[in-house]
DNA sequence: CGAATGTGCAATAAAATGGTTGCACGTTGG
DNA sequence: CCAACGTGCAACCATTTTATTGCACATTCG
């Protein structure tokens, strides 16, 4: 999921859905790439679960899903809580050494 | 930075040294690739801001620096608050139609 | 109906990525 | 001192990723 929202054209992507559904077309208008490269990016967030589709009529529409979200968000902090703890034994032990 | 943790070799990397300060070598042990390709993995993550560098004596020391994951954080955090929004004025919206 | 629109699929090309080997160089400890 | 250890650097290879082009298919609207 990291990777998926690793490239700079995802990321874009991921922020732009924030206002709701657009379809791939639309997504396409704003960026540098062809609408096939956009697909292809969609694929790639849809597979790390960050956002999901639905047809409607001959569009295609797309939209967060922001559940997976929260727990890469989980990751961060218990890494940051890790090292937190890290850092406090660090302290201890160099105050205990004194 | 997104992309320095999306991949699983570097996140273990960062997993590991919550625990403090390690060497290359030392790193290297439990991995499957050699000490080299963990010597790129730690510059890429050193790019990304998330670790530093010491050197002690004919040692390497890298060490975690968590401020970056802490404004990751408050990305996953930013997007997700946008994404609250948007679903509760489609659901205005719809409520507004009926 | 037929043209425009929105999309899907396949082949391919270019670039980035992850990994390796081989060797050189500084540091440390007996 | 010198052998072992920890590291740096460069060349190179394989795979994956990113993006393109070309064409086909379905849907909508005048």
């Amino acid at each position: 999921m990291f990777a998926a929202l690793g490239d700079p054209t995802r990321l874009r992507l991921v922020t732009r859905l924030c206002g709701g559904p657009l379809s791939i077309t639309v997504l396409s208008e704003d960026e540098p790439v062809t609408r096939q490269a956009i697909t292809k990016h969609l694929e790639a967030l849809s597979l790390a679960g960050l956002v999901r589709d639905t047809r409607a009529g001959r569009e295609r529409l797309w939209e967060l899903q922001p559940k997976r979200l929260e727990t890469a968000r989980r990751t961060l902090e218990h890494i940051s809580a890790q090292w937190d703890d890290a850092l406090r034994r660090l302290a201890e032990y160099i105050e205990e050494k004194e």
